[in-house]
RNA sequence: GGGCCUCUAGCUCAGUCGGUAGAGCAGCGGACUUUUAAUCCGUAGGUCGUGGGUUCGAGCCCCACGGGGCCCA
């Protein structure tokens, strides 16, 4: 137990001229204090000074929990009004309501999850001096350790009748009006108190983790073995990006952060690891909004002895299995209350029919790249970088990408714009590969993967030209993967994802919501 | 890159025609033994994002810069 403060209760006179208050320190950069964090510091250093040992003061090294609140709340949750349980628990929790009635306080306490129990300290209970103690001492957003009888107020709110209470950690900052919703920006830069605030933000990051855990639970059942693979590079490559350029000082050479995993993962393959996946974070240093971040969690995996089908297949299941993981059934509900169903057999359509489709004329590989570019300009749609696998692309998204709404895998894409996939079994000028479409957004996309170096190698040359004549976002020659391809890689399928994506169709929620922490200026 | 909106107390927000800066919650002092955003009385708290300008006078008007948001490309 506590020690109680033989000290009057504080007065602004006080705490103003108290050695804690740190208006005298010497640090020049110190922020001014708000009268606030002045009170509370005061508050803090009472507590420290009191302190009798190492259970005691404003920062104990540990309280005697014997419960959570959750179990507790399951427990005696059906204890009637002014009811006993005849139990006595330690529980802590942050203070996040604080009532008084003079002879009798309450306190409502929050542990991490968002569980709620109160805490009631009478008079009658601790006696005069404990009770001043608590009045003077409890702020809102403290973490407190009580100890006592479980039993339900005269209104029925499960509470514990408080026989013992210290401090657990004393808070020096107020805790936002949670009456109130925090700003956007607050709730970005200020994470923490997002998850003090709001259940959904809470829910949110457990989502994020069971989708995630699923994933990784699927690619185990399927014999995938994870792997972790450079981050920092001395060429990018695997996608199409700016990167972000850093400098190593042992190396004295500049270092890229990379775009994506791919170089390094079908290395892996040729070594033998047939069935390989990577959960990680990959870096672009490009525009962001409310669906792009510079820095963003991806997943590749690699299947040798498949192919873009086989692929499809896993891809659906990894999603299928992630949304029964989240909500419990392959109908997932977002954010804004509309049902999404990711169940089924996905549609797979043919990216050249689906355009000659909704454009209403034939569009195959061989069109003249005049004809395209006549089309383009008809419809005002602008191509960056005018060859005829973007005429192609960008006229798909014009024409066919806003009107897709079941989950679809859009197959067999331009040969130039794809110079890591190999060319179609049947199909010339097209390349198995796959971009699968959830509510008009891309979510992942897939191949089968470019085994053969010597051709392999052309299409770099290819790309080093388009970097030559200042495409930013071209791939550079890299010898290294091309020798290690030159050994020999087995047919094999490949995949990407967005993991943020992944939660978005899952959630419904913009980008920024889950990702725990998005990078803010 | 372009357009529009926004930045005021710890938090969430008002602020009229350019004339001494406001509320709720939180804080501080007091009352109250069953509250649930308790209630009641009293009280303190501001470099109005930053820097310029116009004006007798700027939170408000003008310019630049910075942060955030929305729309467009």
């Amino acid at each position: 137990m506590r020690e109680p403060s033989s000290r009057s209760l504080p007065h602004m006179s006080d705490t103003t001229s108290s050695p804690a208050t740190p208006t005298a320190s010497a640090d020049p950069t110190e922020q001014e204090i708000t009268e606030q964090k002045a009170v509370r510091l005061a508050k803090r250093q009472r507590l420290l000074d009191e302190a009798t040992d190492a259970a005691g003061g404003a920062y104990p090294v540990s309280v005697p929990v014997t419960h959570t609140i959750r179990q507790v709340r399951e427990a005696y949750g059906h204890l009637a009004p002014d009811e006993s349980a005849g139990v006595t628990v330690g529980v802590a929790g942050r203070v996040v309501h604080l009532r008084n009635t003079g002879k009798l306080c309450f306190a409502s306490l929050q542990s991490g999850d968002g569980t709620r129990i109160q805490a009631m300290v009478s008079l009658a209970a601790v006696g005069e001096e404990d009770l001043a103690a608590w009045k003077d001492l409890v702020d809102l957003g403290d973490h407190l350790f009580v100890s006592g009888e479980v039993a339900a107020s005269r209104r029925g709110e499960l509470s514990i009748m408080v026989a013992e209470w210290r401090i657990a950690s004393k808070a020096i900052q107020p805790l936002p009006n949670l009456h109130n919703e925090l700003s956007e920006e607050t709730r970005v830069r200020s994470r923490y108190l997002d998850l003090i605030a709001r259940e959904q933000a809470r829910r949110n990051v457990v989502t994020r983790s069971t989708a995630v855990a699923s994933l990784r639970a699927t690619f185990a059942e399927r014999g995938f073995l994870e792997v972790e693979t450079p981050m920092l590079q001395v060429m990018h490559g695997g996608a199409s990006a700016r990167p972000f350029v850093t400098h190593s000082n042992a190396f004295d050479t500049d270092l890229y952060l990379r775009i994506a995993p791919e170089l390094y993962l079908k290395r892996a393959v040729v070594g033998g690891i047939d069935r390989v996946f990577e959960i990680n974070r990959n870096f672009r240093n490009e525009g962001a909004d409310s669906t792009h971040s510079p820095e963003f969690a991806m997943l590749e995996a690699y299947e040798s002895y498949g192919d873009y089908s086989s692929i499809a297949d896993l891809t659906q299941t990894l999603i299928q299995e992630a949304a029964k993981a989240v909500s419990g059934s392959h109908v997932v509900t977002w954010a804004d209350g509309t049902e999404y169903d990711l169940g089924g057999e996905w549609d797979r359509i043919s990216m050249f029919e689906s355009l000659s489709q909704a454009a209403g004329v034939e569009i195959t590989p061989q069109t003249p790249i005049e004809e395209l570019a006549a089309l383009a300009e008809r419809e005002g749609v602008e191509v960056p970088h005018p060859i005829h696998g973007k005429y192609v692309e960008e006229l798909w998204e014009h024409f066919v990408k806003g009107g897709l709404e079941r989950p679809t895998f859009v197959m067999d894409f331009p040969v130039d714009t794809s110079p890591l996939v190999r060319e179609h079994r049947s199909i010339a000028g097209v390349v198995e590969k796959w971009d699968l479409y959830i509510r008009g957004f891309e979510l992942a996309t897939g191949y089968s993967e470019l085994v053969d170096p010597v051709i392999q190698r052309e299409r770099f040359v290819e790309q080093a030209k388009l970097a030559a004549r200042g495409d930013v976002e071209a791939m550079r020659l890299d010898e290294e993967f091309l020798r290690a391809l030159e050994f020999g890689m087995p047919p094999t399928g490949g995949m990407g994802m967005g993991i943020d994506r992944l939660l978005m169709a899952l959630t419904g929620l913009g980008i920024r919501e889950t990702i725990l922490f998005p990078l803010v200026k």
